[in-house]
Order: C-alpha cells, then sequence, then structure tokens
DNA sequence: GTCTATATGGGGATAGAC
DNA sequence: GTCTATCCCCATATAGAC
C-alpha cells in the first residue's frame, strides 16, 4: 500500500482510539473494538504503534503538545507585551482555557470527544496516563503559576498553586462530565455550547482566582 | 461460619474492592484482584453480591448515601433557621463540601481512598456507575440549585447551574486528582490535609459563585 | 503493509463437593 | 458459607504466509 493509504490506516486508529478512550476509557478499550471500527486489521495496531500502551501515548500526545504549545504561545505573548493589572488576569485565563475548547470544537472526531479525552486525563489510572500528565502538563503548570502569581500580588505562592489547579478542576470537570452536567441540570444547561462554555469558566474562574487572600490577617 | 463472620467477609470484600476500584478504576480491577488481597475465596464474591456490577453498586452506595443524607440533612436545618444574606452562601457550601471530605477523613480504609472513589465517580466510565450517578445524585443536585439560586439572586438560574457544576469540579478535581496536584505543585501544596482542602476550595467557590451575572446588561 | 492463525494469559461466572 | 475445578469468552501480542 502506498505512502498516503498508510497514513489513512495509522490515522484511522488514533481516530477511532480516540473515541473510544474518550468515551469509555483506556481498561475498557479493546484492540478489537479500536481494530473493527477503525476497519483495519487486529495485527495492525502491534505493526504501527508496536504495543497498545504505545498507541495511547499517540492519542494523548497528539492533541496534549499541540494544545500546550499553544498555551506556551499565548503566555509568552502576553508576558511579552505591556499589560495593566486590571486584564492581565483575563489574558492568562484565556490562554489556559482557549486551546483546549478551540480543540474540542474545531475536531473532525465527532463532537465532544476530544474534550473528554482531555477532561478525563487526569482521572485515567492507566500507568502510561500518570506518567503522560506529570511530563507533559509540568510546564504548563510551572508557567501559568508564575504568571498568575505575578497577576495575583495579594496571594501566597501556595494559594495560588491551590487556585490554579481548582481552575484546572473547573475545565476538567467541564470537559469531562458533560453528559452527566446535562442530565443533572435537567437539560437547562448546554455544556456542548463552546462559547457559553468559555464565558461561563472564565467569569466563575476569575472571581475564585481573585479571592481574598486566607493569610490577609497573618 | 457465624454470622459475624460473614460480615467479615462481606466487609473485607467491600474494603478492599473500594481500595482498589478508587486507585486503579473499576475496569482496571479484576474480582481475583480483590479476593485475593480480601483472603475470601474467588467465589465468595458472586454468592454474596450476584456479580462484579452489583459489587461495584454497593461498594458506591455505601459511601454516596450516607454522604449525600448528611448533605441534604445540613440543608435542611440551614433553610429551617433563619439566615442572614451575608452568610448563607458560606452554609452552603459547608453543607455541600463537607460530609465528602469528612467522609474522607475519618474512614478506616487507608488514607485518602475514599475521597478519590467519590472524585473519581464522574469519570468512572463503567455503565453502572453512569446510572448511579443520575439516579443518587439528582435530589443533592437540585436541592442545591434551588438553595443557592435563592443565596444568590443576581444570577439566572442556568447561571446558578452553570456555576454549581463548576463547584462540582473543584471537588471532584481536588480529590481524585491529588497525587498529580501534589507532584505538578512540586509538592507545595498538600491536599491531604483536610482542613486546609476545606478551607481553600471554600474560599475559592465562593468567589466563583458570587461573581457577577454575565446577564447584567440585558 | 496486510492478513490469518495461533500462542498465552486473564477475565467473570458457576456447578457441585464439603 | 466456603472451596475447587472448570466452562467459555476475550485480551494482547506475534509468527509467518501473501
Amino acid at each position: 500500500m502506498n505512502e498516503a493509504n498508510v497514513r489513512d490506516t495509522k490515522d484511522r486508529i488514533l481516530d477511532v482510539a480516540e473515541r473510544l478512550f474518550a468515551v469509555n476509557g483506556i481498561e475498557a478499550t479493546s484492540l478489537r473494538k479500536i481494530t473493527t471500527q477503525a476497519v483495519v486489521n487486529l495485527a495492525a495496531v502491534n505493526y504501527h504503534f508496536q504495543s497498545k500502551d504505545e498507541l495511547v501515548r499517540s492519542v494523548y500526545l497528539r492533541r496534549i503538545r499541540p494544545m500546550n504549545t499553544m498555551r506556551i504561545c499565548l503566555l509568552d505573548a502576553l508576558e511579552g507585551a505591556e499589560q495593566n493589572e486590571a486584564n492581565s488576569l483575563d489574558g492568562l485565563l484565556e490562554a489556559f482555557f482557549e486551546p483546549v475548547v478551540d480543540m474540542a470544537l474545531s475536531l473532525k472526531n465527532e463532537g465532544f470527544t476530544v474534550g473528554q479525552l482531555m477532561g478525563r486525563m487526569y482521572t485515567e489510572t492507566h500507568t502510561v496516563m500518570q506518567n503522560l500528565i506529570c511530563t507533559e502538563m509540568g510546564e504548563v503548570a510551572r508557567r501559568f503559576g508564575t504568571a498568575l502569581a505575578r497577576a495575583l500580588p495579594h496571594l501566597t505562592q501556595t494559594e495560588v498553586l491551590w487556585r490554579l489547579h481548582f481552575t484546572v478542576g473547573v475545565l476538567a470537570h467541564t470537559l469531562a462530565a458533560e453528559e452527566k452536567i446535562a442530565i443533572l441540570s435537567q437539560n437547562r444547561i448546554n455544556p456542548r455550547n463552546k462559547q457559553e462554555v468559555l464565558r461561563q469558566m472564565m467569569t466563575y474562574a476569575k472571581a475564585g482566582l481573585r479571592a481574598p487572600s486566607l493569610e490577609s490577617a497573618l
């Protein structure tokens, strides 16, 4: 088969694996389910990706890398420009949220799949994922931690880190549990409307980050 | 074997299953791993719980039921008492967060296990869990949604629901990803210190919930 | 690069002795 | 209520033909 079709095979495997990992989790997704839905031979996965673990890595890295590159890039731009304190937090939150939300919006893989994949990253128990998170998210956590500390000078370093991780929680849960959110709100909110999601998340997170310090009395 | 030992067997299975579900997820946890660690016979699970799915239900319901009963009970008490607007939000957040955090604090099953179990509920993909969440969390979502709407009269109903679910996200991610939070913060925050967790979460969530309405200009 | 066939191991569940 | 033995299915991975 020619090179174009090879790409096809690899990409079809990645696309189907991504959807199944996002919806059912890594453990519940067998190579048989993937290859059947991708209409490729069972042995193709091991030929192209060596093992299931390497396939898992490939699926996640395909999304995490550009997402975090974009975040760092937006952050670099912010730090290069002159900023007044009033709007620097808005810029930081946009740089943090938008690359994820944009990715979930724009991708071919049906609907909200990529968002679910990213949202469930932190709770995937597979050892491959645990390692991926620590190696791939470290720089983003450090860079945004530092930037937030500068934008929120009234907080201690510890408080900044707590609030950064609460903000990750807002994002992750919104992406991961969108189906349950819709059900539990009796369909009064629609977590698939990206502009609305972004607007609501930014408002909540901005206020949470700006809350007074608990250490002010010390 | 006498009745006391029967309880022992069932409880040992529940305790071990809980820990393994919390740490490795439902799918990755086989009945063989559970029965080996609990030092009971493999067939005991099916004898006492009929099936793995029923064991899953039992493990989660043992924690969800008392937790949500306590939340509703605290909320009833708040609504029965006279409240001034200034502190009603504090009371609501305490009623919402504390039963979960207390449970994670006080239980015998080593360390943070129960918290992880609860935090990962929303991202478990097992169909049994998906149903459990919808049936067991519905009342809590409705009751707190209504109470929050009263405490935050400047918000639309939709905004209240969004912010309630962001608050669930803060709680769930903090409980579920505590290990990664510690690593990504380079051990500068300790998500296992319960009083600290509660304090930090309450501050962030309170400010997030109180943020101005986005609809105010309409 | 793709396929079939198969090696090897683990999964949930149950029958039937004790 | 507990145990052994076993049924039957599905998992990942690979060998070797095409």
